[in-house]
DNA sequence: GAGTATAATGAGAACGAGTCTCACTAACAA
DNA sequence: TTGTTAGTGAGACTCGTTCTCATTATACTC
C-alpha cells in the first residue's frame, strides 16, 4: 500500500486571502479586517479550531462577531464546522482550500488531527457509499470519515 | 461488487433486553422499568433518534430521566450518541448490539439514516485508519463514516 | 417480611454554547 | 464627499442539556 498523502503546505498566504476573497464575493459579502484576522487564525493553527482557540489567539476579536463570521465563511464555502461530542464545535478551511482528509478524535480530550488517506482507499470509500446512497434515493454532498480512539497525549 | 449487507432483524426484544441487562450489571447499574421501556422505544424506531422522538413515543418518561439514563446506557455501551449539525444529539444501539454501519446524514433536515458497506470496503479502511494512527500515535477504538448529503425527502 | 442502604426518579433550576438585537461604524459606489 | 448598505460588538436571549434535591424504588441482610 502506498503511503498517505502529506498534510502538505497549503496555499501561501496571500493565496488564501485571494482564495477566501473570490468566495465571499461570490455571495456578495465583503472581505472585512474581521474576517481577514479570523483566516488568519485559522491558517495559524494548522489544526481544527474551537471559539476559545481563536479568541485566545486574537482576543480583540468580539465572540459574537467571530461566530457571525464562521457561520458566512462556511455559508461560502471556506470552512467546515465539525461537530463532536466535545463542549465547542471546531472549525477548519473547508475541501477545496485545504486537501481532502479526516480526523483523529481523541475520545477523552475531544482533540481532533487531521490525517490523509491514500487516493484508491478514498475511491473505494467513495464507489461503496454512493452506491448505498443510490439505494436510499440520498443525494451525496461529501463523505466524512473519522477515527475514534484515544491521543497520544491521553493514551 | 457484492451487496453491502442488509439491515437485517437485529436482536429479538428478549435478546436485545438480556444484553442490555447485563452490559448495565457490568457497570453496576439497575436495569429499571424507565431504562427498560427506553430501550423498547430506541428499539421500535429502528433508527438513530432525538430526544424529542423519545418522548414523543412515550411522554410519560421525565426528560431529564431519559437524558440520566441515554448516559447511562452511553457509558454502558449500550447506546451511540451521534451528534450531528442539527438541534438534537441522535441515540442508537451501539455496535455490538446492532451491526457495524454508518450514516447518511442530510444537510437540510439533520436526518440521519443508517446503511452497511461491504466487508472488504470496510476491511481496507479499517487498514488504512490503522496505518495512519500509527503514525500518529495514536490508539484507535473505532471509525465512522458518514454520508452527508441530501435525503430522498429535501432533495 | 421488616429493616436498611443505596440507586433511580422527576420537577424544576441552572448552565452555557451559540444566536439575536440594535445602535454604531466601516466599506463600497457614484 | 456623501449616501447606502453591510459589518461590528456588547450584551440580552434561547434552548438543549445537565445538575440538584427531596422522594421513591430496588436490592440486600437478617
Amino acid at each position: 500500500m502506498t503511503r498517505g498523502r502529506a498534510a502538505g503546505p497549503p496555499l501561501s498566504t496571500s493565496d488564501l486571502h485571494a482564495a477566501v476573497g473570490v468566495r465571499l464575493g461570490r455571495r456578495a459579502y465583503r472581505y472585512t479586517n474581521g474576517r481577514r484576522r479570523l483566516v488568519d487564525v485559522i491558517a495559524a493553527a494548522g489544526q481544527p479550531v474551537t471559539l476559545p482557540d481563536i479568541v485566545a489567539a486574537a482576543p480583540d476579536l468580539a465572540p459574537s462577531s467571530v461566530y457571525r463570521n464562521l457561520d458566512v465563511l462556511e455559508r461560502s464555502g471556506v470552512v467546515d464546522r465539525i461537530v463532536s461530542n466535545g463542549d465547542h464545535a471546531y472549525f477548519e478551511f473547508a475541501e477545496p482550500l485545504l486537501s481532502h482528509h479526516h480526523h483523529l478524535i481523541c475520545v477523552d480530550c475531544g482533540a481532533i488531527e487531521d490525517v490523509r488517506l491514500d487516493d484508491d482507499v478514498e475511491a473505494i470509500v467513495d464507489r461503496s457509499l454512493a452506491e448505498a446512497a443510490g439505494r436510499a434515493g440520498f443525494r451525496p454532498l461529501r463523505h466524512s470519515l473519522d477515527l475514534h480512539g484515544h491521543c497520544a497525549d491521553c493514551a
